[in-house]
RNA sequence: GGUCCCGUGGAGCAGCAUGGAGUGCUCGCCGCCCUGUCAAGGCGGAGGUCGCGGGUUCAAAUCCCGUCGGGACCGCCA
């Protein structure tokens, strides 16, 4: 027996009592005669004291992060010797015996809550950062969302149920990692982007209700909230309304930051339609925790003389704008800082107007171009106050203008310091369309080719594809889109008439996704879903500013993983083996 | 594919603008002292190709070019 106790748990209560504990040398502090050694395990933290004993001299010899064995009397502290700081401050193990169980080598990170160290040295020894309080209770409380989640969805009557991870490649529209097959050489299996189609077919086989914490990979580029490989909560039902989704996801949600972030969700979470989130935000997953809302100025500007505007106004396109309080007494470097940072965004530039701070009289390079009446009503038209800046944007493409306003708010509420940290703010964005433009014209699927019209474009979304509206909702918090779903198209004809909108002809059609059409022949129930970013989700949770952070090993820019090494090359009989260069014999794509 | 930031003993940083001896700080490590500390304390010590390569210069951690590694963002990606 390795121990009768865990250090984090005793208290004063144990006092008198003999325990073994097991754990680490979390630091030693030797006054040359009295040694303490604050002995941590999973559960804490306690202070073990050698005194006048052979273990003393054997105590002397500890390093930090020694694995050690100690049996002892828990003892009350002396008077004036108590810290409160620790939930074990009142008492101390007086130990007689020690073994060292393992001895620790120089450490090449601090073993220390309160030291900063670099990504990199953490991620390369990932098992000591994670012995650090603070990156262990994020995986700690991943795990508590993991288990909120399965007894949520549990008491729903939802079946947890896993699909392949070695699979054909999904219609998600990123690039597939591929795995070579050695009994069929010349031929790959795809690690599956989703279980979107395996959860559809579970639905044609009458679960009705299935969920699976689910790995999912996507062989694109790093952001600090994208890993190659990462977690869905990944729920599907059948005889479902958009409604009865949305009113799962709140439960989920509701559960998730009452029991972790302390949070009470109070009412429905408010939903916001696509084009309006566009509108007001500039942007699909709003953050409402600031206000600083978007200003159409398309026809208040008409007839504008200055190019940039009229130019975008003939193209059909959009003029907005957004107002930066207290933005007129930015200096000169930073309103030039404002023009870089919208070139890094790929626009041209960021035309403002400043406000004068007494005068309210409009100023800046732009104001020259604009005619005496505009500037007149510009105040008025865009809510502006003596002393603020309005910036604005103009594009051909309504999208890309509210995209970049949308931009400029978040970081108008950075440098403005509009965000309180403290705050969660929910919503739903609702009322997706159904398409997008692609850069060849055609027409691609916003969520994917299985989402369903709304009521109002089920007979006709295919004569005005730019205009359709789907059955698809994100739910948002804080600025991040924290999960995604649709209701699914049952019907055999409507699915055919959304391919043919797409460009994607039968045979296509069939080859890429023939099983799932084919198990449509029978009888499949009306069905939609949703899936929660469990990183991003448990990200937020723990006020990480990483998906890293509550990823147990995760992997650095370019799909490194700095702990293992990998990806590796493969020996030459591996290659052969796995007949990566094989090429397939004739048959397969059906 | 693009833009930007970072790289200095084991960890974290300063030094770089305005070139002048590997200079400094905090922690860790090694040794000695110390019987009530809890981020213990005191004294002493070791540890470096300033990521790498090239260039400018009498002289480069410092300036320039390239490259590698790490990070943030855009493109891409639900």
């Amino acid at each position: 027996m390795y121990r009768t106790n865990r250090a984090g748990e005793l208290r004063a209560a144990d006092v008198d009592k003999t325990v073994t504990l097991s754990g680490w040398v979390d630091r030693r502090r030797d006054h040359g005669g009295v040694e303490f050694i604050d002995l941590r395990d999973a559960s804490g933290v306690a202070q073990v004291v050698f005194r006048d004993s052979e273990a003393a001299k054997q105590a002397h010899e500890l390093r930090n992060e020694f694995c050690v064995q100690v049996t002892g009397v828990v003892s009350r502290r002396p008077d004036g010797n108590e810290n409160p700081e620790l939930p074990t401050g009142e008492i101390e193990v007086v130990a007689d015996r020690l073994t060292v169980l393992s001895s620790a080598a120089p450490l090449p990170l601090p073993i220390d809550d309160k030291v900063d160290v670099g990504e990199d040295v953490r991620l390369k020894h990932r098992y000591l950062d994670l012995r650090r309080t603070g990156p262990a209770t994020a995986i700690r409380l991943r795990s508590e969302a993991n288990r909120i989640a399965r007894e949520l969805l549990h008491d729903e009557g939802f079946v947890e149920i896993e699909t392949p991870t070695l699979t054909r490649s999904t219609p998600e529209g990123a690039r597939d990692f591929l795995v070579p097959v050695r009994l069929q050489p010349g031929t790959w299996y795809a690690l599956p982007q989703s279980p979107q189609l395996f959860k559809q077919l579970l639905m044609v086989a009458g679960f009705e209700r299935y969920y699976q914490i689910a790995r999912c990979y996507r062989d694109e580029d790093f952001r600090a909230d994208r890993q190659p490989e990462f977690t869905q909560l990944d729920i599907e039902a059948s005889f479902v309304v958009e409604d009865d989704i949305i009113a799962l996801g709140e439960k989920v949600v509701t559960a998730l930051w009452k029991n972790l972030a302390g949070h009470e969700i109070t009412g429905a979470i408010p939903r916001i339609t696509w084009r309006e989130a566009m509108g007001r935000y500039g942007s699909d997953k709003p953050d409402l925790r600031f206000g600083v809302e978007l200003v159409d100025l398309s026809s208040y500007l008409e007839g504008s003389e200055f190019r940039v505007f009229s130019g975008a106004l003939a193209a059909g396109g959009h003029v907005g704008a957004v107002v930066m309080p207290g933005g007129a007494s930015q200096t000169r470097k930073q309103l030039d800082g404002w023009q870089d940072w919208a070139k890094a965004r790929g626009a041209r530039g960021l035309a403002y107007v400043l406000f004068d701070e007494h005068t309210g009289e409009p100023r800046g390079p732009v104001a020259k171009n604009l005619s005496q009446a505009h500037l007149d009503g510009l105040a008025a038209a865009t809510g502006a106050k003596p002393g603020d800046a309005v910036f604005f944007a103009a594009s051909a493409d309504k999208i890309e203008a509210l995209e970049l306003l949308g931009a400029a708010r978040l970081e108008i509420g950075r440098r403005c310091e509009l965000i309180n940290e403290d705050e969660w703010a929910f919503c739903w964005v609702v009322d997706a369309p159904m398409f997008g433009k692609t850069d060849e014209g055609g027409w691609t699927s916003l969520h994917h080719p299985f989402t369903s019209p709304n009521s109002d474009w089920a007979a006709n979304f295919q004569d005005d594809p730019g205009e359709a509206l789907a059955y698809a909702y994100d739910i948002v918090c804080n600025g991040n889109e924290i999960g995604g779903g649709s209701i699914r198209i049952h019907d055999a004809e409507m699915q055919s008439r959304v391919f043919e909108t797409l460009g994607i002809d039968e045979a296509e059609a069939s080859e890429k996704f023939g099983f799932l059409l084919e198990a449509f022949q029978y009888g499949p129930p009306p069905h939609g879903g949703i899936a929660f970013g469990w990183d991003r989700v448990c990200t937020l949770l723990s006020k990480a500013d990483s998906i890293r952070e509550v990823i147990a090993f995760p992997k650095s820019r370019g799909g490194h993983d700095p702990l293992t090494g990998a990806p590796t090359t493969i020996t030459a009989q591996q290659r052969k083996e796995a007949g990566v260069d094989a090429k397939p014999e004739a048959k397969q794509q059906s």
